[in-house]
DNA sequence: TGACCTGCATCAGGATTGGTGATTGGCCGC
DNA sequence: GCGGCCAATCACCAATCCTGATGCAGGTCA
């Protein structure tokens, strides 16, 4: 067995195709075939279904596939841990983020990561989660923060935390800041929420219709500092993750609402190439990050939980 | 980077020779010296520090073994997890244990086994820690029940359980059978105890200055039936686990006695090789092991306890 | 102190391996 | 039924690795 068979294992596993598979790996499609059909002959055991129309893996085949991205991540492990044995830490980091974490979690993470890691390059993107997680596997990006979301293939997922959804209007609409609200027994709201591609839309839709709140107008806002001006602005309202509103507490341009009922959550998790470990510096990254997310959402849970 | 190059990688640390791990792993001496050299230059680090009488690991060396093993470890349960996967288990299983446990524990062990898995082959081997940890290493065992010493070179350790010592005289002399002993206020003591090779007897040792326990005579005998036959029969007494004299409870062939001071306690550790997993039918043995350990040790602690 | 031994590094040659590009054959959609 | 797509196979070539011999450094013993 060797390390490249198991290479091409993930990547075959993970492009359903011998050729494209070939490609991604800078192989030939023959080579690619000799390489598995190796494989399988020393695992004496079929790992894909060959088709016409490409591979499909067969129980065995995703044994494997799970065992050999551990064995890749292990393998990437030793470059990091001698890398991490530097007393100086280097290289750059690319972290990728939904929008909901960049207006008030990010911003210490990178100040204090920058001081403590002054020779580390910092890449940042803005963007939503599908586009997140291509750009993971694409291997742009060394992590990223999203919602959970389906078709993880070729990525490793770690929950993060959880944080709460709350209920937001513009100040002085006949309701106290902070005040909780139960949302069963509401006039019929004018929502502003994002598009159905979004993840958390799909929950807060399903939570809508469970519940049978009353909803007099939806209006579909793909931008999330633009949904909360209008929102600071008109009487429209909307629902948003605790991390993302919380600087409202302060500033008081809008009003919070906790939410007693229905229950909503918002998850984060955060997703990362299967077969390869953090480099060192993504991995201290990850931990400021991982330490600031929790330690807003605890403020959130707390201050804004129902 | 090649497996082939961490096998040597793994086999040099080791042996803290390249010639002798060349032979380990059947090859010659100047190609373990190339591959090493080649690995070292892939990573960029100088994993061994050469000397005309072998070779010691450096700090990154030390790293790069620790990770070698865990991906060789994965690698192994690439084959262990196919295995598994078949409806049958089958092979062999070759297990070393210290003698404490083959009186009580093992054989409730492997009856079950026995039944659940006709078709494995069980060998098992009764010898002293050193034995039973050279065993594993040569690869002769597959995993061994032994108490913790140092040394460990080559093979992962877990702990499974902690026993009591008791105090164990023959029926009838002086005291009620199962009452409690404090050993620093008590007549000297004629004691039968390990060979200082033994892993409890330095152990018993330092207790027994420490606290200033009389001792009138020790006898050794590196032989626990032995042992426990001759205090049976005489006014000698002994100190031994609660799991080999577990049986006394009923018998009374022995009077037993907790002690309540000095506090002493036995540790159980599974060793196994480093870099390969145990096979399906080892794993699972070691699984009815260590639930049948515990269930006794539990059964000590409680009723043998202080 | 000098002969000897042990252990690692190095070298050149040779066998094995793996990769390449072209070709074949099977299946599907048009 | 034809072209397109995909995997399997083959023969050839190149790279790699292994081998056995040799060199060199340090330690040991007489």
């Amino acid at each position: 067995m060797r390390l490249r068979q198991l290479r091409f294992l993930v990547a075959v596993y993970e492009e359903g195709s011998f050729t494209t598979a070939a490609h991604r790996v800078h192989a030939t499609q023959s080579g690619m075939s000799m390489q598995i059909k190796a494989l399988e002959e020393s695992l004496q055991v079929r790992l894909f279904d060959r088709s016409p129309s490409g591979v499909t893996p067969t129980r065995a085949g995703e044994l494997a596939y799970q065992r050999a991205t551990r064995v890749l991540r292990e393998l990437g492990g030793i470059k990091s841990d001698l890398a991490m044995m530097e007393d100086h830490i280097t290289g750059s980091v690319s972290v990728g983020l939904m929008p909901t974490t960049t207006r008030t979690v990010i911003a210490p993470v990178l100040a204090k990561f920058a001081s403590l890691y002054p020779d580390v390059d910092i890449k940042m993107e803005e963007a939503y989660s599908a586009q997140l997680s291509a750009g993971v596997m694409a291997g742009r990006l060394d992590f990223a923060l999203v919602p959970p979301t389906q078709s993880y293939r070729g990525l490793k997922v770690t929950h993060m935390d959880s944080d709460v959804e709350v209920f937001v209007t513009a100040p002085d609409k006949g309701r106290d800041n902070l005040s909780a609200i139960d949302l069963t027994g509401v006039e019929p709201l004018k929502l502003v929420l994002p598009g159905p591609d979004n993840a958390r839309r799909a929950k807060i839709d399903s939570s809508l219709k469970t519940f049978n709140i009353p909803v007099r107008a939806i209006m579909e806002l793909d931008a999330m500092m633009a949904t909360l001006d209008l929102v600071a602005r008109s009487d429209w309202t909307t629902i948003a993750p605790g991390c993302l509103v919380i600087a409202d507490m302060e500033s008081r341009q809008r009003f919070l609402h906790p939410i007693t009922r229905p229950a909503m959550a918002v998850d984060y998790v955060l997703i990362e190439p299967a077969s390869t470990p953090l480099s060192p510096a993504a991995q201290l990254l990850c931990e400021e990050l991982q330490a600031e997310l929790s330690r807003v959402c605890q403020r959130c849970r707390d201050e804004l939980g129902s």
